[in-house]
DNA sequence: TACGATAACTTGTACGTACAATCGAAGAGG
DNA sequence: CCTCTTCGATTGTACGTACAAGTTATCGTA
């Protein structure tokens, strides 16, 4: 019934792993011995051996002299597993993705998982380079922090390539526009909303607000600052908003600030800062100005990092999961992998915590 | 001159893979028609297709129907170029370990290097797990950060595996004594003095030391804080110092202080810490037994991180390479991996860095 | 010269025999 | 009951034959 192109030892090769894959060949089952499956094929011993031999060295049976052939499934179906997930960040060593990194590796360490990591220090080129370098090996999932989320995104072809080869990925903190792809991130526009509506709560109404504007976060965060000021019906001054890129962030704001602090009675009473770090610099752009944090200026800062409470003054910030984010990325990335689950947003309200870097002015 | 209890299919073997070695069979060179190997063996043709049949598989000879057998050097000696480098850690998210990873990361990237990242938490079974993930697949080097280095070495095993496969390793920080091995650290000893006796040239006598006493660093530190002591001609009282465990870090030395504090005039006019992380925990014990640093009190921490200069009044610490120990490391392991380098141990020296938390002390 | 047939050589498939080495169970002996 | 031996079953090694299939070079013919 065969084609007679094709040999006997392939047949009887094809034949038994057939059986294996029916279940007939349960795993550490005993085989027909070489005589038993000759007779029955109609074929040599030395042929079956053939076969035997070859399925041996690929794994699939164990042959044991003088107690006969054992069905086993193959080692290398489970080891082939890749295992392997890579996360790219801006950052490694900076700020709040060490605790991110941190939260991902001991979600996949616990469940047999190895961490590429690299960074991109939010620099296009390098993101590039970490794509190459992860995609160079067999992979089984990757977590990408998006690299100046605001502007377009050049590396797209790198992406598609992981698609293609079905290797699933998710982002943090923010996503790539063109990209179809299931993020985590925090709501930074309600943070923004949250942090206006504070300090507005508070009395204040001349207040600055600092936010990077090459990161989507950032552009975010700014939109919510806005929509507060709308809710309350003050108006935000243009002047009063400074934004700025990555290349620009050790300087730029600080100088903006210090320009700000010099005018004297009608200098603004509150910041909304991107993020903590720069709520930090700002605080010693007040200092350095002569004045007090928080009573000449308050300062709010985002994503409750170590900073915050390391300063001198305790810092009023909004949180960031960082830990948890970093821990359910892998998790829900290891579902996506071996439950084949689809891939879906997951948004976390971001909350303040009231520390001391913030006043209440009496009106009037 | 064979035993003959070796199967001659296997000498063949062996003479075969011999010839590979020598070079008396070059890569893709024709290897003799089986019937010409047989005759010159005194084998039959069957006996040798058995042999060209495993090293077949093995990867060492192709064959090809009519044009006979040729020798290709396996392909996973040069094609599997494996670049990958894992570190382990004991930390990732807290203190100066984001930054070493940061300096190995960069490097690595520039050399096209992927970088596997796993931490142990400081625990022996973490990193077992964590030795198990990075020899589960093909790997080209590893840095270790040893776990708890004063104590045992109970995985030993998988150190002599790396040994075995040619897997090239470097120890950061500390090693372990049951290993040789080569290592980045800096000189704590020379640390652990200088830190003494700058404080002794400022006019201390009544110095406190807290180390922690799992960790080889630790112990080298408190080694050298006694060696200036003795230097000095001044005793340290061993009231004075205090060791602690990775475990009991988090309250034991700050309620150890707390105490020391309360003695009144008899009180330690200093505090050398194991490292920053300490020294800023042991600041909080000094605020809140309303005292001051540095009148009151003087503080000297370890490492240079971050913490130093983020906290209220800024902590004179001593050095550590951090980024540029991460670099440095992750080069010379490519060295030992490209040019079959010999490692060799690296000291860093700490300096001292005068800020705010010493003060001087005026005698009589 | 160009082309195809052929011969000589290679490895691939398939069958066969014989005996060795190993394992496990059955049986003999204490 | 335990131990040793024996024996049958199984895989391992080694040799042999025969023919199929693919490659290459040579030779003969148009």
């Amino acid at each position: 019934m065969n084609n007679r192109r094709i040999p006997k030892y392939i047949q009887l090769k094809n034949e038994l792993l057939s059986w294996l894959e029916s279940g007939k060949l349960q795993r550490g089952q005993q085989v027909p011995s070489e005589n038993e499956i000759a007779e029955q094929f109609g074929m040599s011993r030395q042929t079956v051996r053939q076969t035997f031999g070859e399925l041996e060295k690929e794994g699939w049976l164990e042959r044991i002299q003088g107690k006969g052939t054992f069905a086993r499934s193959p080692e290398r179906r489970e080891g082939e597993q890749v295992k392997t997930i890579g996360i790219i960040t801006t950052y490694i060593s900076d700020y709040i993705f060490p605790h991110i990194v941190r939260g991902a590796e001991a979600e996949l360490r616990s469940q047999g998982y190895r961490l590429l990591l690299s960074s991109t220090d939010n620099n296009k080129e390098k993101e590039m380079e970490s794509l190459q370098l992860m995609t160079s090996q067999p992979l089984s999932g990757l977590i990408i922090e998006p690299t100046k989320s605001a502007e377009g995104n050049p590396n797209l072809a790198y992406f598609l390539e992981l698609q293609e080869k079905g290797i699933p990925y998710l982002m943090i903190n923010e996503k790539y526009r063109e990209l179809e792809c299931a993020c985590l991130k925090v709501d930074d526009e309600a943070g923004g909303y949250k942090a206006a509506q504070y300090l507005l709560e508070q009395g204040h109404t001349q207040i600055a607000g600092f936010f990077k504007r090459d990161d989507l976060q950032g552009v975010n965060r700014l939109k919510g600052f806005l929509a507060a000021h709308k809710a309350a019906g003050i108006s935000a001054s243009p002047k009063r908003v400074v934004t700025y890129t990555t290349e620009q962030k050790s300087d730029f704001p600080y100088q903006q600030a210090l320009q700000m602090l010099a005018e004297g009675e009608k200098r603004p009473t509150a910041f909304v800062c991107y993020n903590d770090e720069l709520a930090v610099m700002l605080m010693e752009a007040v200092a350095a100005s002569g004045l007090q944090v928080p009573e000449d200026v308050s300062v709010i800062g985002f994503d409750d990092s170590s900073l915050a409470s390391a300063s001198g003054t305790k810092l009023t910030t909004l949180t960031h999961p960082k830990t948890v984010m970093g821990q359910t990325a892998a998790s829900r990335l290891i579902a996506m992998i071996e439950q084949g689950e689809q891939a879906e947003d997951m948004v976390y309200e971001p909350e303040l915590i009231e520390r001391d870097s913030v006043a209440k002015i009496n009106k009037g």
